[in-house]
DNA sequence: TTGTAAGCGTTATCAC
DNA sequence: GTGATAACGCTTACAA
């Protein structure tokens, strides 16, 4: 029932007093075990335990000038396909002792230099950045401070900075023939807003690409941008289906605009995929669990985390690492739902 | 072309240098600009600036013994719902110059304790925890740290802890209740696992003493008790159907047990909820959305992380704070499909 | 193998 | 309003 007794916590000295060693033996009994005598090992872990000592992060950061930690800047947890990917860097680095600082910036340039600076000056170790699209600002300040980094979700194509991601233009591509294979020829998309978005910029660039090599055009009508929510979703279908004469294939720009779409064509009516095939990028797999015949392509985001923590811990361990590595981009036909007839 | 000048990074004693002043004005005029004259003022921030200044989170954190950081303790990422309440607790934080510093625990109560310790040793000024119960261990390593703290997504039965969250076991309640308003009677529960999750366990309770207060049994084989997963879903849907009399209402533990049970339904070709009515708790929207007439309670899990943060941000200025808030638990009916005729 | 002691870069307490 | 200077708690040469 008693709270627990220690008012003040215990410290690096009060261990030693205990232990009848130095601080010195304290410090390295704790992070070099190996390095003395049994006894007094076991004499430290001893004190230190009933003592209830817990190591002063800050102390030891200023001594030894590492934190263990390492930073990620990501656009939004909202969106969950990138808790994915956090929740696996985060899995990966506390494996190996480190743990995770986060920031967030909504898809904000300014916010992202801003909450950067403030990661750096927590002392980080490394930092993960989403996407390859940066304010130089923030690579001069990653510089400066010599900072280690690791660009992940896209493939920086200028091959200036060390990346681990999945080319969103071939996904894309891919995604697209396959729809061309299947018979469909009236395509349109809802691509996200692709200013300050090199992921819906590559994904609406492979699209289009597809469809010319195979003499298709995606008219101005038949193209929208919109931001990544639902009701976006449903506004886009809307425009799409307006005029009476529907595409077959509607692509979106990730699978918050596709589910949006669905959204709407069920309260319009409209059977998907049947009638109209509805396609996106991201996380598709509750969307294909729901509606049988789905096309899908299957990004590896958890993977992309893992790898991201690996190459960085590689990294700061000193060793030289392959600074470019592309994952495959799985593409998952879930159905093969041709275009109805006209 | 070039990178940038600075190969060291400055320190407070270099723009001290450079703008002719001592080490603890610039101390001064950095952190609390009104205490130093203006022309002083003006010729630090013009002296850090060009030396692109950046402080020593460490160094400060020792000398002030305050990190300006949070520490969140989750059980995963990877289940979504989550991360809509930590994308809120973090954008609460950041708009107050705290960072957040994540660690999950995939459920698992040893590993619990050791992030949390570790988050202690990072010497974050405070601690969010999801869910009440934890092992002893762990709350006493907070208090002899007298570490502020909050507990969110449920209420603390026993008063003893500060918390923000809703009660689950009330919104089972109302979700059983609405069911059977809508004349279902033949339920059946696909619940989480209850040891150790206590969101589990009240939410089972809700929905039996829902039931019992109407006169309505859940037979033991219409109950079964899986991991937060689609295929655990799929797998308890099948339980259900199997004997050939089915339930007329399934109410699945979580978002994830509920889109895996709807799959299986599809898979089936059973209609839902025409034909049996799944419904589940979290993270309901993007089933709500492509299944028209299902009913789902809605969480208010952003606002969750909003108030956690307050919670801890008021304590840590040193006001006094109501220690028990419950968020109301919005009940959504979609659409309201009685069971079919038997 | 262990101890001594010099930092690590800030903040905070004093005088001035 | 500003400047010395002593902490802050730990790591790490270097010495013993």
């Amino acid at each position: 029932m008693k709270p627990a007794k220690p008012v003040k916590a215990a410290k690096l000295s009060d261990v030693a007093r205990l232990a009848k060693v130095s601080t010195a033996t304290v410090s390295r009994a704790l992070s070099l075990p190996h390095k003395v005598k049994p006894l007094t090992l076991t004499r430290v872990q001893h004190a230190a335990r009933t003592l209830g000592y817990v190591a002063h992060g800050a102390a030891r950061a200023l001594a030894s000038r590492r934190t263990r930690t390492i930073g990620a800047v990501i656009p939004t947890l909202d969106n969950a396909i990138f808790a994915n990917t956090i929740h696996a860097l985060q899995t990966a680095l506390d494996a190996a002792g480190y743990t995770l600082l986060l920031a967030s910036h909504g898809f904000d340039a300014d916010v992202e230099v801003r909450v950067t600076r403030a990661l750096l000056e927590r002392g980080v170790d490394g930092l993960v950045l989403l996407g390859t699209t940066h304010d130089p600002a923030l690579f001069r300040m990653i510089d400066s401070h010599q900072m280690p980094y690791v660009l992940t979700w896209a493939l920086d194509a200028s091959g200036k900075h060390p990346c681990v991601g999945f080319d969103n233009r071939a996904a894309a591509t891919r995604l697209a023939s396959h729809l061309l294979d299947l018979g469909h020829r009236e395509f349109a998309m809802i691509s996200g807003i692709t200013a300050n978005n090199e992921r819906a910029r590559e994904r609406l660039d492979g699209v289009r690409s597809a469809l010319a090599s195979r003499g298709v055009r995606l008219p101005a009508a038949r193209l929208t941008e919109k931001p990544f929510t639902h009701s976006a979703g449903r506004e886009g279908l809307l425009e799409m289906i307006d005029g009476g004469k529907w595409p077959t294939a509607v692509i979106c720009g990730n699978d918050v605009l596709a589910i949006g779409a669905m959204a709407e064509c069920h309260a319009q009516g409209i059977a998907v995929p049947q009638q109209i095939s509805i396609t996106g990028f991201d996380d598709m797999e509750i969307a294909s669990l729901m509606t049988p015949g789905l096309t899908t392509v299957h990004f590896p985001t958890a993977e992309l985390g893992t790898y991201a923590a690996h190459h960085l811990l590689s990294r700061l361990a000193g060793k030289s690492v392959d600074p470019l590595r592309e994952l495959p981009v799985e593409l998952i036909v879930r159905g093969t739902t041709a275009p109805p007839p006209r």
